[in-house]
DNA sequence: TATCCACTGGAATATGTGGTCG
DNA sequence: CGACCACATATTCCAGTGGATA
């Protein structure tokens, strides 16, 4: 039933998001600033604080670890530093309160666990800094994607001073905060930006040259020879670069265009094949944030489905609304307020799921919204096909509704 | 050029859930 | 148990917006 037959791949692992290159390329510049940065660590001194901004998939992450673990490995070297290193990645982090339960939690043992809520913020640091200082030793904290933090952003600024203010005796901590967002740091509190932004490292996007320099390494030893058809690894390179510039983008293209190809028993990668990984790639991309959504969330894309083959679209919001209260009456849900609705209308547009167009009519119209599906609807149904809904939702008979009306 | 429409989006407040602690 | 904590999500209220129109 399973047969071997590699003839495409040799080593698609290279691809992948966590595979680690021995060498970090295109990125020499960053990679001489961020080594000067953490070298008072090897000398014993307190780390330093770095913050580094960039857009996703320019290797801020990738130039870190790579970074750490050899600053770790060469602090073995001394007998004098001991050094700890932890990583943290704050996607479902949204609070300094979370962030410090964490910490508390990745150095605490499985027994002795603190719960998510329910102590004050306060008896939660006073944890902290006893494991900090229980370490004995010089700490580096890597919050990445630190923008997720939103609202209180005390523990910034509480960890770095925390010596200072005399929490911690016998160790000493130092913050990397990775963002993808560079306005994050006008919106930080003045004492964290202060103390965060001591030091600091901007990753430009890769240009569509870089990109393919980037490919080609890796592509060798991903693939076997000559399989790559000639202007894969240039388009692969070219779509990431006009995009965001993201190494993450383009090395996803190329496996999935190898994947492609695989499952179409082609022996070559080819243009094609990277085209549809191109629409593949969004589809997914797509898919995930629709998961991750509340039921509102749900109800309203649905609703704003309704609309699409019932009404006349862009429609505004009261329509989309009346679709929603229609649809909410039918399954048996509480519905909720317009001024809720509207919110959640704006999250869809957030995502990209909703395009959103602003109308003003001046003296007898006012201003106001016009939405519309921002994909084809096609790629909706088959999206919501995939969710599991905590309530009944026929897309077949839905998408029967649209064919009806010509839509498809 | 002042007005005014009908909406937008911020802010304060409320509700509900899941937790600690004495 | 009751007081208290953090947090997500809703509701309520309303000042602000800006271009067509009188």
């Amino acid at each position: 039933m399973f047969e071997r037959k590699q003839t495409i791949f040799d080593n698609e692992d290279v691809l992948h998001d966590d595979y680690r290159p021995d060498k970090i390329e295109e990125r020499d510049e960053e990679l001489e600033m961020y080594k000067s940065c953490l070298l008072p660590v090897i000398n014993g001194n307190q780390p330093r604080n770095i913050f580094l901004y960039g857009k996703t998939g320019v290797g801020k992450t990738a130039t870190t670890k790579y970074l750490l673990s050899h600053l770790e490995e060469d602090s073995k070297k001394y007998d004098d530093i001991d050094l700890n290193i932890i990583y943290m990645n704050c996607e479902d982090l949204t609070s300094s309160y979370r962030v410090a339960v964490n910490l508390v939690n990745e150095l605490r043992s499985v027994e002795n666990q603190v719960s998510e809520t329910g102590y004050p913020l306060s008896a939660i640091y006073t944890m902290l800094w006893q494991e900090f200082d229980s370490l004995e030793s010089q700490i580096i904290i890597v919050l990445d994607e630190i923008d997720y933090i939103s609202g209180d952003d005390s523990i910034l600024y509480q960890i770095p001073r925390a010596r200072t203010n005399g929490n911690l005796e016998k160790s000493r901590v130092g913050i990397i905060g990775i963002s993808n967002d560079f306005k994050f740091r006008e919106m930080l509190d003045p004492r964290a930006e202060d103390t965060l932004c001591e030091r600091e490292i901007h990753f430009p996007p890769y240009d569509a040259n870089e990109l393919q320099n980037i490919l080609s390494r890796r592509s060798k030893l991903a693939f076997k020879p000559d399989v790559l058809a000639s202007g894969v690894i240039g388009l692969c390179s070219a779509i990431a670069a006009s995009d965001k510039g993201s190494a993450r983008q383009a090395l996803d293209l190329l496996l999935e265009s190898g994947h492609i190809a695989r499952r179409q028993n082609d022996e070559l990668v080819t243009i094609s094949h990277v085209e549809q990984a191109k629409l593949l790639l969004r589809k997914q991309q797509v898919e995930k944030s629709l998961r991750d959504l509340t039921v509102n969330d749900h109800l309203t894309l649905v609703s704003m489905v309704l609309a699409e083959i019932d009404e006349n679209v862009p429609a505004r919001r009261s329509v989309i609304f009346k679709k929603y209260l229609s649809l909410v009456g039918d399954i048996g849900n509480e519905a909720l307020g317009e001024r809720a609705f509207h919110n959640h209308l704006s999250e869809l547009t957030m995502l990209g799921v909703l395009d959103r167009y602003e109308r003003n009519e001046g003296r007898n119209g006012g201003i106001y919204y016009q939405y519309e599906l921002g994909m084809p609807i096609e790629s909706v149904f088959s999206a919501l096909e995939d969710i599991h809904f905590s309530f009944d939702l026929d897309v077949e008979n839905l998408r029967d509704r649209a064919r009806y009306k010509g839509i498809i």
